[in-house]
DNA sequence: TTGTAAAGGAGAATCATTCTTATTTAATAA
DNA sequence: TTATTAAATAAGAATGATTCTCCTTTACAA
């Protein structure tokens, strides 16, 4: 995604547009693959090489409140950040890290069918996902 | 569950059988709500004033090392321990740390039947879970 | 009963994340 | 364009859950 659609992506929230907010939300659709809070710092230390750590967090916080990014908790104990923030499951590989978006619509209806014919008492659905573990080939 | 019962499980396993491991484990099955590491400790404060918070989170990897127990992951950061060991899902409540336990065969046959279905390339699936958020009426 | 590997106690260390405070800056209006 | 100011950032201290280290104690097999 090109920097000015970024820039209106933050901007159309209310948030002030800051270069440090622009590289951190270009690093997580570039990096495209649910980064750790330390993962951004790497990957924009050339174009913010004195940004502290602390914004780094604060940014993350802020997009996350504007539902501009999502917060994936994972068994590893790190926050990962996810930019795609329509409805969606995913893979997680036991052996690395590695979380991989999975779409499946057909899913989503199975699953929101389900739930609507079986209603679970004294519980009020806002959402679901289904975690689905194993192991890619590649890994 | 009798205490007999906990140490043979424990001994079963190949571990010692440890005042401090039959306290944890009792303590999991009695507070019977996917208790943190500090729920713990404070449940068993009585039978085991000594013990160190370490040794909790030993014992609690060992149950765990050994499928006595499971690790459960929360949005909170804090990691939960659920002594119900067969496959099941859970409801989290998103305004307090409510998890409950959420059993449903028929879900589970969906889910199995699509998963068998739909192959998903270059990844292989060892287990999945669906993962319920909302709100409880008692909360 | 004894020997020994395994387990526990105490407290320091780690490390991701949050907090505090002073300084800087983006956005707005004069 | 410049001044104003609320919001954002930098720096680094603090927090808090979890892990680690090292020494002592214990469960259990022989
Ligand atoms: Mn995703
Ligand atoms: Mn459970
Ligand atoms: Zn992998
Ligand atoms: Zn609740």
């Amino acid at each position: 995604m090109e920097i000015e659609k970024i820039r209106e992506e933050i901007a159309n929230k209310g948030l002030k547009v800051t270069p440090q907010r622009v590289a951190i939300l270009e690093a997580i659709y570039s990096l495209n693959n649910h980064p750790t809070a330390e993962n951004i710092a790497d990957h924009i230390k050339e174009s913010q090489p004195n940004i502290a750590i602390g914004t780094i967090y604060k940014v993350l916080d802020a997009l996350v409140e504007h539902n501009i990014i999502k917060k994936v908790t994972t068994e590893a104990g790190k926050m990962r950040y996810d930019g795609f923030t329509e409805h969606h499951h995913h893979l997680y590989c036991i052996e690395c890290d590695l979380i991989e978006d999975y779409i499946d619509e057909e899913l989503n209806e199975l699953l929101k069918n389900h739930f609507n014919k079986k209603r679970i008492k004294g519980f009020h659905i806002k959402n679901f996902a289904v975690q689905v573990n194993g192991t890619f080939d590649k890994c």
